[in-house]
DNA sequence: AGATGTCAAGCGGAT
DNA sequence: ATCCGCTTGACATCT
């Protein structure tokens, strides 16, 4: 079976797990705690909604807790938010979603500068921190292998040196092909010396192939999840723009590829493209949700799903569209 | 009111 | 040597 997701974000609810503010107003705690909570509000929203239309997977904006890895976060996250997440994780968990996390190109462990590297540590950290509050045992934290540096054998030297001794982001960590540096090869041989998967995005390998078929990468790589369900992206190139760039949708026959390349194996497909949910649609099985009875309790009536429980109360709250 | 450019962070590659 | 784009939203400043 295949399931399939997005990253961050629902356009039909309007619903965003990534709000964030700017590092000088960081010190506004008020102001920080309800962004936090209304990325929480959001993620259940779409949680809710991704399982009544059989949407198995779902990736977390990078600010669910903006800045929670910097030095100047105003206030104890882990401890003030900690119920809230523990509600959020046992949604999903109830719903059967898999959440996972895709920290930006700032997260350079191999990086030759130390005060990179510690950057970079606290961040896969606190993703490491949110997944045990959150209490999703199967959630991944998707990672690119960083810049060559001049010297690749080196620069994934210390990028493994880096990571060996991070149980709590080993227990997540995933490392995904790039659409320039390292290919699913090189991805796969790394993410076997720290003992964690690989995953193969399909619009990086197009560019970054590493002398593999797209068959063949998948041959490399969804074994190295050893019986965990393997992951997989899946994105087209937007013929307007620059190699590398995602699509609003995904092209019919890059799904198609994907579907034969995989011949029947199964996955978790992370779609991404700026059309969001709306990508999925043409690739769902037709009638949505199949057997998820935990949503029962919605309210089914057609027309208008306003959000019927308590919104949490937070100042300078606004409405959302 | 709307449009524009900049913001914590790192890289590779184009120019 | 310098600049761009990578994701996205926030927000200061402009018109």
């Amino acid at each position: 079976m295949i399931r399939l997701g997005y990253p961050t974000q629902n356009l039909t609810l309007g619903a965003s797990t990534n709000r964030s503010l700017r590092l000088g107003n960081l010190p506004d705690a008020a102001r920080v705690r309800s962004l936090v909570r209304q990325n929480l509000w959001d993620l259940c929203r779409i949680l809710r909604w991704n399982a009544r239309r059989g949407v198995g997977i779902f990736r977390l904006g990078q600010s669910v807790i903006p800045f929670a890895s910097h030095p100047n976060f105003p206030y104890d996250w882990e401890k003030e938010h900690a119920a809230e997440l523990r509600e959020a994780g046992r949604l999903a968990r109830s719903l059967g979603i898999r959440l996972s996390m895709h920290p930006g190109q700032y997260v350079n462990p191999g990086s030759p500068r130390p005060e990179v590297v510690e950057r970079s540590l606290a961040e896969l950290r606190y993703v490491a921190r949110l997944f045990g509050l959150l209490g999703c045992e199967d959630a991944v934290l998707v990672l690119h292998l960083g810049g060559a540096h001049g010297d690749r054998r080196k620069s994934a030297r210390r990028f493994v040196g880096a990571l060996a001794q991070e149980r709590g982001v080993l227990r997540h960590l995933a490392l995904e092909n790039d659409e320039r540096v390292w290919s699913v090869p090189e991805v796969a041989r790394v993410a076997g010396e720290l003992g964690v998967p690989a995953i193969a995005d399909t619009l990086h390998h197009a560019l970054n192939p590493g002398g593999l078929a797209l068959r063949e990468a998948l041959d490399l790589t969804l074994p190295t999840w050893r019986g965990r369900r393997p992951k997989v992206h899946l994105s087209s190139q937007d013929p307007e723009k620059q190699p590398g760039a995602h699509a609003r949708l995904i092209r019919r026959e890059d799904w198609l590829g994907l579907l034969e390349a995989l011949d029947g194996r199964e996955a978790d497909v992370m779609v991404e493209a700026k059309g969001k949910e709306l990508a999925l649609e043409p690739l769902l099985p037709p009638g949505g949700a199949p057997e998820r009875r935990e949503d029962a309790r919605k309210p089914a009536a057609g027309g208008d799903p306003r959000p019927a429980p308590e919104r949490p109360q937070h100042r300078g709250g606004r409405a959302l569209g």
